[in-house]
DNA sequence: GTCGCTGCAAAGTCTTTGCAGAGAG
DNA sequence: CTCTCTGCAAAGACTTTGCAGCGAC
C-alpha cells in the first residue's frame, strides 16, 4: 500500500520540507514546537489523505509520550492550510481530509467491483484542466479526479 | 452562467422532475408534502449550489406561511441524496452544499478562499478519460473531477 | 525572562433525533 | 382513521476558543 520511497530520498524531501516550515514559523514570529514537527512529520509519512481525528490518532500511537491535544492538531493544520503547505479536502463524507500539498500529483481510477485502485496522470488532461482555469478566471492550485469503473480481473469474473 | 430557458420547457422540465419526485415517494410509502415540493422547487429554481441553511431562508422567504423548519429541510435533502435526486458537494468550505442531479453532468471548479463554486464541461476531458480507462483495461462508469483554485474576485481582494 | 504554545474543558457550529400534535392518503 | 411528517427543542458530532501553566528562543 506504501510506495516504497529510497530513504535517502526520502530524507532530502522531508528535510526541505521542514525547513520551509521553520522558516515560515520564523518569518511569522512562531515557535518551533515537538508537536508541530510531529504533525508535519505525520502528514508527510501518511500515503492517506487524513482527517484531524486520524492524525490525532495516528500521533497518539506513535508518540504517547507527547499526549498531543485534538486541539493542537487542528490548530496546526489551519496554520499549515494557511500558510499553503497543506490542502483541505472534502469528499462526500463528513469532517474534512487534509494532505501535504507538496507530494507528487495524481489521479486514481477506482474499481467499483473489487475496490482496486490504479493510478495515473494525463498530461493532456492536466494541461486542459490549466486552460478552464484561466478561462473561469481561477489561478489553479491543485485539483482531483477519480474515474470510477470496472477493472480487468472483475470484467473477467464476471463472464464466467 | 444560468442557462435561460424558456418558460413552457422550464414548466415541462420542472413538472417532470416533480412527477418523479411524486412516483419515488409513492414507491416508498411516504407521503408528498407541501414542505417537500416548496424544497424541490427552490433547488430547481436557483442556479446556485444551496447549502441546507440558505436553502431554508430562502423557503422562509418565499413562502413564509409554511414557517419550514430547518430539521425538515435536512430531512428532506437527505432522502433526495438517498434516491439521488440531488448531489451533495462538499469541498473545502464548511458545510455540504446540494445540487440537484437531473442536471446535465458536469464537474466543478472550487474557489479554496470563498468556497465559490463553478461548472464546466470539457469534451476534451471526457474524452481523455475513456481513453485512460479502457488502457488500464477499466470499463468507465463515472467520474467525479473537481479543480482547486482561487477566484478571479478572492484573487482581487488578496492584491488590496 | 518573555511571549507564544499546549492540554483541557467549555463554548460554538452544524446536523440529527425524539416527541407530540398536524396532515396526507 | 392510520401512519407519516413537521416544528421545536434537546442531543450529537465536529471545531474553535479561553485559560493557566509550560517551553522555545
Amino acid at each position: 500500500m506504501s510506495a516504497h520511497t529510497d530513504f535517502t530520498e526520502r530524507t532530502v524531501e522531508y528535510n526541505k520540507l521542514l525547513s520551509d516550515f521553520k522558516q515560515l514559523l520564523r518569518d511569522n514570529g512562531l515557535k518551533f514546537t515537538i508537536q508541530r514537527e510531529v504533525i508535519l512529520e505525520m502528514l508527510y509519512s501518511s500515503d492517506e489523505h487524513l482527517t484531524p481525528e486520524s492524525l490525532h490518532h495516528l500521533i497518539q500511537e506513535k508518540h504517547p509520550d507527547l499526549n498531543t491535544g485534538i486541539a493542537t492538531v487542528y490548530r496546526t493544520l489551519s496554520l499549515l492550510e494557511d500558510s499553503d503547505m497543506v490542502t483541505s479536502l472534502s469528499f462526500g463524507a463528513q469532517g474534512k481530509k487534509y494532505e501535504l500539498g507538496a507530494k507528487d500529483h495524481h489521479d486514481h481510477i477506482i474499481c467499483t467491483k473489487c475496490g482496486a485502485i490504479s493510478e495515473f496522470v494525463d498530461d493532456e488532461i492536466e494541461s486542459r484542466q490549466k486552460k478552464i482555469a484561466e478561462e473561469l478566471g481561477f489561478i489553479i492550485q491543485e485539483h482531483s479526479m477519480q474515474i470510477y469503473g470496472i477493472c480487468q480481473p472483475c470484467q473477467t469474473k464476471m463472464k464466467k
